[in-house]
DNA sequence: GTTATAATATCGTCAGACGATATTATGGTG
DNA sequence: CACCATAATATCGTCTGACGATATTATAAC
């Protein structure tokens, strides 16, 4: 079961990923996630956050699980955990490779 | 002494820089050492390599210092080992983000 | 039912990644 | 020296992603 075919994640990916992990979730509550998460350092404009959604859906990253008026709730799959957990992974052998280079 | 005045790196930007830490470098060698340090991970293709070397160069992140014949030998500067630093900080902030999101 | 608000969707532009291909310099070999 | 192989760098075209600006759509309050 390995998780998204196409390479590493960018970090808009990844934060948005990681906002599903815990509970499920719409846009707006996305952007507030993010922005938190990283004190600010990460903000996502709406063009990046709904085009990724789309796209997470397209490759069974995420699953729509519930529409209300226009507010449309998603929650990860086992393929989306997979996908994180291996974008976690490389993001540690970056920082080895750096601690690594620095000494 | 701030780093790069752009955002963050990218991977390969990372890498590239990562290969100056130690020693001057070529475009060649700078491209085996990405190879070689990410195990495969990472392989820079001659277009992202080049590009890259000019825009640094440009930004002030790495300085010329030598030719011979074809060959371009570049050496980091303060402000390229600065954007490195900031850039492992940044990672080992995704990283924790990641981390705490799991537990 | 008009206005305000929340939420999502789309468009255009720009930066970066990268393979394919071209260019340029060097050294060897007859 | 002329030719060729090789090493190294440079450029081009295409594709993907980021993102702000703007538009659209649904709900609710008055």
């Amino acid at each position: 079961m390995a998780g998204r075919e196409k390479g590493p994640l960018t970090e808009p990916m990844y934060y948005v990923l990681m906002s599903f992990l815990d509970r499920e979730m719409c846009g707006t509550q996305i952007t507030e996630f993010v922005e938190k998460k990283t004190a600010g350092r990460v903000k996502l404009g709406p063009g990046t956050l709904y085009t990724l959604l789309a796209k997470f859906q397209d490759e069974g990253l995420i699953a729509e699980i519930s529409v209300e008026g226009r507010k449309r709730t998603y929650q990860i799959t086992d393929k989306g955990r997979e996908s994180f957990r291996e974008e976690l992974e490389r993001l540690r052998a970056c920082v080895n490779d750096g601690l690594e280079a620095l000494s």
